[in-house]
DNA sequence: TTGTATGCGTTATCAA
DNA sequence: TTGATAACGCATACAA
């Protein structure tokens, strides 16, 4: 192997080394049929010897396609994001695509300034994750059939129609919720609070559905809490606003915020679950291994990431996106929610221990944005 | 806005719209000062109104440089990893580059495609996060100066000299290990055990680093268990194995496996930290608001991203490649550690209660791969 | 201040 | 089975 071959190495100097024309040598490489096997074999080896490297640049100009995916997500850092963008970077690896991520943090000039980057790198498909941006404004840079859109959380969208005018993932965020609420009446939770995050779709379709599956139900007052976007970076002071009226059972908006917010009750003295039972949403993994475990909705994240790239894929090679989908998801029943009466006192587990309030809690008239 | 210009617009239209040669089109949206205002007005028009979007294939080719950077790391749905792809990201994106990502697993085949992917996209220049290929390897595709290694894992770089052929970030494993130590050492613990990873350089210098520091001390009998590479994915299968024959405290590889471990132990009916301390490394988000939160040591995951971009786009603009770096840790003490005395016994907390074993173990004789 | 011509590295068309 | 040629879209050297 050659030390270091930094001066690239061109197609038409390999094909100079073998004895052949330049087109001779593209057609030995591709593994054209055309070409004999002997001079096939000279050019595989002088480029070989020579170390050379197809250039990329050059040839999605000549191609008019770049074989190159873009990945719009919110933050590489959060657990659910990076799931999905994992399994988004190995579907599209495993079709010999390459992938471009932006992170744009839901801040609509980044996710522009995202847009135009695809735009620029001629990239052969986009993912949209959790987009804010009005999905109208993506069709603007990208041709609608090679967009997709997961989890799309333009405010907008909370109305649930999946008549968009682009290719849409979803997971069932109403199912989820209602399978929660269902869960914890059936556990005997009676008192039940939505602890919401920022003005996204996807936080109102959560909380509308919870609300929704209350109203439908026996459960006794109810409430809805504004943690806001961050909530989840500051546990101990959405739990503080919380515990001066505390239901029997909180629905968080995500494991995030559910972890966050068990950390900051129990800095408060309360002790999750026995003075309060918590449910999340994801399924991320370190819901399965906290202290209580968590009681959450699994939501496939990385299959969010495969199915786009498999939808991209189907809509380049087959001409046509496929339809839009929405995944269904699972409860998953762990340790934070076993019921009120499920606690055995005798086992005392907290440190100060205050008697559980039972006020009446007025119901809710819910403001978009998760407001009290 | 025009509806959706798909027909990708070149230079050559808009400039022919503006009534001005292909060559002052470019001239004039690059700004160049040569251009009068009135047809930079008019050019700029123009390609406002067809939509004009540059093309960075031709653009790359044309200029032999691509502002593109590769970004190998292990799993993008790490939290570490996913926190040092969000600092290089964003210090990418605050730059103007592109990124390219690729997972490599651990695998040595994936992280060759991956170079060798960077290569024919002519990145700019390239980070390998934890890499387990030997660096020479990598210099067969690229440039040495254009390469910046971050906690490098190869493992015959366990030697953890700095006098790498490329640049290189650390953070200092062995400073962060031997912290740990001294911290349970004068939290009162005797007996106390690593629990390693893989067959990694970093595995290997935070477990030396911790025996050597225990050698040292008046630390009593001392153990190392070997949990593998993925050892986090099954905690109760290592609390199990670690259960038998239960030292005072445990130093864990990293944050994922102690919280893993710490569930594993809880669910064999041990309690942490009053039948066991848990000291993890990383501090990953979660490890703030485990239960009980996790003693560790603080790596700049974020900053490591950010630092490589730093590196790399000082060499592409400046030249030359700015010198290697170890970054200081930090020991964040917290609920894990507080040492065997100072549980108030009158508040049990744990289920089934099994007696501590004080057994007398022996002393270590580590293969590299976390013996025994 | 602007235009003309050229080439970056590939691949595809056409001809031999 | 192979070669000569052109073109992908852009930026620059040189000319005007």
């Amino acid at each position: 192997m050659p030390p270091a071959p930094h001066r690239r190495v061109t197609l038409g100097e390999v094909a100079r080394a073998a004895g052949v024309s330049a087109a001779t040598g593209s057609r030995a490489l591709a593994g054209d049929p055309r070409i004999s096997g002997p001079t096939r074999e000279r050019v595989r080896r002088a480029a070989e010897r020579l170390g050379y490297v197809p250039n990329a640049a050059a040839r999605s100009l000549r191609r008019q396609a770049t074989r190159t995916l873009g990945l719009l997500l919110v933050d590489l850092a959060d657990p659910v994001h990076g799931l999905i963008a994992a399994g988004f970077e190995e579907a599209a690896a495993a079709r010999g695509f390459t992938v471009i991520f932006v992170a744009g943090f839901n801040d609509p000039a980044r996710e522009r300034r995202a847009l135009q980057l695809f735009a620029e790198h001629r990239t052969d498909g986009v993912a949209l994750v959790s987009s804010i941006l009005d999905p109208a404004e993506a069709l603007t840079l990208i041709r609608s059939d090679r967009v997709v859109l997961a989890q799309a959380d333009h405010p907008s969208l909370a109305g649930y129609g999946n008549d968009r005018p682009v290719g849409s993932i979803r997971s069932d965020d109403a199912a989820g919720a209602g399978a929660t609420v269902r869960h914890l009446l059936d556990a005997g939770y009676r008192e039940i609070g939505y602890v919401g995050a920022g003005p996204t779709a996807s936080n109102a379709t959560r909380r509308d559905a919870v609300l929704r599956a209350l109203r439908d139900s026996a459960a006794r007052p109810r409430r809805a809490f504004a943690a806001g976007r961050d909530g989840w970076r500051d546990g101990l002071a959405v739990a503080r606003r919380i515990a001066r009226d505390l239901p029997e059972a909180l629905i968080c908006y995500d494991d995030k915020l559910a972890l966050a917010l068990m950390d900051g009750l129990r800095a408060c003295g309360l002790d999750v679950p026995r003075d309060v039972g918590i449910a999340g949403y994801d399924d991320i993994p370190f819901a399965a291994c906290s202290n209580p475990r968590l009681t959450t909705v699994a939501s496939p994240s990385a299959e969010i990431g495969r199915l786009a790239v498999r939808m991209l894929v189907g809509a380049i090679e087959g001409g046509e996106l496929p339809p839009s989908v929405v995944l269904p998801v699972e409860l998953v029943v762990r340790e934070s929610t076993p019921g009120p009466g499920s606690i055995d006192y005798t086992q005392p587990r907290g440190g100060e221990v205050s008697p559980r309030r039972v006020t009446s809690l007025e119901p809710v008239g819910v403001a978009p944005g998760g407001g009290r």
